[in-house]
DNA sequence: GGAAAACCTGACCGTTTAGTCAAAAACGGA
DNA sequence: TCCGTTTTTGACTAAACGGTCAGGTTTTCC
């Protein structure tokens, strides 16, 4: 699965793709239900993970007759990839902030409270992802050795530059991406530990970007950003 | 399942507990047996999660036929808790160097370090609790809700006296032990993203202690504690 | 050595699940 | 309105799975 092939299934490839398929986008009807299967897909596989989702479940919560689903999406693994392929491209977004010439405290706060918000905003694709890479099939492997790792090396170099160039304290960049990744994705993935531990029912809004402000904070610590972690805890103290 | 009743399955509560069960420890087959399954119960549980787990494939791992396990274990869910119930208990046993009077820096440390080194020799236990947290069932709820929520409250009281007396950086004692946790346990259950990224097929156990401190100096920076980082950096890139 | 307890296991059963299919209904351009 | 295309859906099948059980074998203890 290559960042190319990583695509929004359009249902084109289930169902015999209409070789008369006019050019004016698909057809309304397909392009709806596709959509509603996909939400629904996602979040009992979030819930479920891929080998405890049933077809059935997802055709309820999508409100549409299971055989319906296998006319749009001919086997239960290829909803998996279309439901999969959508989250990858999602996960690749938000680094776009790391970039050479950036400030490192601006971009890696940038950064954080991106990636922050797609856990908020996002939580079930997180946790298809995590589910995922927690019982590595064949799907991602591919997408993890290519896609992932070329931006890593990518993004590890700004890092390093800016190491070099004393803006940052000499941290491993790699291990520091993958203690963003950590942190940031914790807050999805393990959302019901949080609520537990904390004894909250829900986080607010609010709430979550308190927490975030704070995990943006230990990030800029962590990289040896202590004068900008310190005017954060200024602002957001008294902000 | 309170903390009390975390407890290795001694199988007693199968198959009809002997009644007659002797004071002298548990049968030696049954003891040996039980083992085996609870091995490649855990491994199983891990790679396919809860639902993707077969017993048969179980079974398989442990050289024992199917109804064997169900000799030993009355139901899948009873294997299950079972291996969770160990899982649970591990997960506890780390967090004791975090003590009032220890000193911030070193206690920290070591408590990294106990949590990276399960990570390295047990990942599948860390891999189980994840899925189980990921897909919150009610098995892992009370746990969450009543041993953990405890220990992090008295543990967060600990960091915060710390703070107090200025022995480190105003964190979020709380969401100062998630990032901790979702750092040490990434190196579990993302390994395949790490080795994928990293292009590696194993990490060496030399490659292993180098990044556990790494993520040492990295939290240590995160609280505040840049000295005592900066004396790591030195023994670690000097020695 | 003998009896009771513990242990073993192939064959079997009911349920759940992904996937199929054919016939009907709805759609949409001419 | 008409006709080919797309969409819908209840009923069905085969396979996989968790769990059961009866009858056999081994272990343990006196």
């Amino acid at each position: 699965m290559t960042e190319s092939e990583v695509m929004v299934a359009t249902g084109q490839d289930a169902a015999e793709p209409g070789l008369t398929a006019p050019a004016s986008g698909q057809r309304r009807i397909r392009r709806e239900n596709v959509e509603r299967i996909l939400k629904a897909a996602e979040l009992v596989f979030a819930e479920a993970g891929c080998a405890g989702a049933t077809m059935t479940e997802i055709a309820d919560r999508a409100g549409l007759p299971k055989a319906n689903l296998h006319y749009y999406f001919r086997t239960k693994e290829d909803l998996y990839r279309a439901v999969l392929d959508n989250v990858l491209r999602m996960w690749l977004a938000p680094v776009r902030s790391i970039q050479p010439e950036a400030d490192p405290a601006t971009a890696l706060a940038e950064y954080v409270v991106a990636k922050m918000r797609l856990s908020r905003t996002r939580p079930n694709a997180s946790k298809v992802f995590a589910n995922e890479v927690l019982h590595g099939g064949g799907q991602i492997q591919d997408f993890l050795a290519r896609d992932l790792r070329q931006l890593l090396d990518q993004k590890a170099e700004v890092l390093d530059g800016w190491i070099a160039k004393g803006l940052m304290a000499p941290v491993d960049s790699r291990h520091f991406f993958f203690m963003i990744w950590a942190v940031t994705q914790h807050y999805a993935d393990f959302d019901l530990q949080i609520r537990m531990v904390l004894g909250r029912k829900k986080l607010s809004r609010q709430e979550y970007e308190r927490i975030t402000a704070e995990v943006v904070r230990m990030v800029l610590r962590a990289a040896g950003l202590n004068a900008a972690a310190d005017l954060m805890d200024l602002a957001g103290r008294t902000g």
